[in-house]
DNA sequence: TGGATACCTGCGCAGATGTGCAGCTATGCA
DNA sequence: TGCATAGCTGCACATCTGCGCAGGTATCCA
């Protein structure tokens, strides 16, 4: 296969073949982003601590995070509307209690990846 | 189990015993830090489709990422000290040629995560 | 020995991101 | 009806980080 991008195929390569292999292994660029973006949301300290939490604990509440990580709430808030936002995690509302749950199975996945390291 | 730190002690729960929870499965600060780190390292698009190149690929160039990536060749260079100062590959000369691969088992378990999803 | 190649490094800048503070809305209870 | 609580939002600040450019080092070949 001849992956190449025009503007890239003048450079010279050490080996063309693994070039192309490599392309077609990194494969679309947009889902190479998806992941990206993925995995950003998890490099932060304070919003993996959330949702390890919510991973392993279950249903909680954001005042209830607010003391287990010890963040402010608006802190907390924010990093819940990220994520929630990003269709990783879903509230349900009980009166004026709103309780976080990880949904995204993929983020689940990779939860259980530093789950399984002993933590 | 007792958890709370002293110092959020006094502030108002929700759930206290599944605050308690909480904290227990977050652990360590030292080790969801590491996770995050490590997440950080897979957050950005480029640095993301080197390491797929690498894992998918096995052992490539630097001047041949760049083409691949459609990177410059300080940036891939830049990138590889990154990821090498952080355990996660490693570079063996070859003459001139430096070739890469990954070498940190925590990253692979991940990348396999992208692979499977279809990328 | 001279030139070209492959890779690395330092510097500076633009863009993104986490954080704290103040204020707002909505719900529950007396 | 009035007050306290739970949660959300906007703004401004400091910080970080990726990127391009210029220059340096090591290796190979003629």
């Amino acid at each position: 296969m001849h992956l190449v991008p025009a503007d890239r195929a003048d450079r010279r390569t050490i080996d063309g073949h693994r070039v192309c292999d490599a392309i077609a292994a990194i494969g679309d660029a947009g889902h190479v982003r998806a992941w990206a973006d993925r995995f950003a949301l998890l490099a932060d300290p304070k919003r993996l601590a959330l949702l390890i939490a919510l991973h392993r604990t279950g249903p909680l509440a954001v005042s209830d995070l607010a003391v287990a990580t010890g963040m402010n709430d608006p802190a907390v808030s924010q990093a819940l509307r990220l994520l929630r936002a990003a269709g990783v995690v879903e509230g349900e509302k009980e009166g004026r209690i709103v309780r976080y749950r990880v949904v995204d199975p993929d983020v689940q996945g990779l939860l259980k990846h530093c789950a399984a390291d002993g933590g």
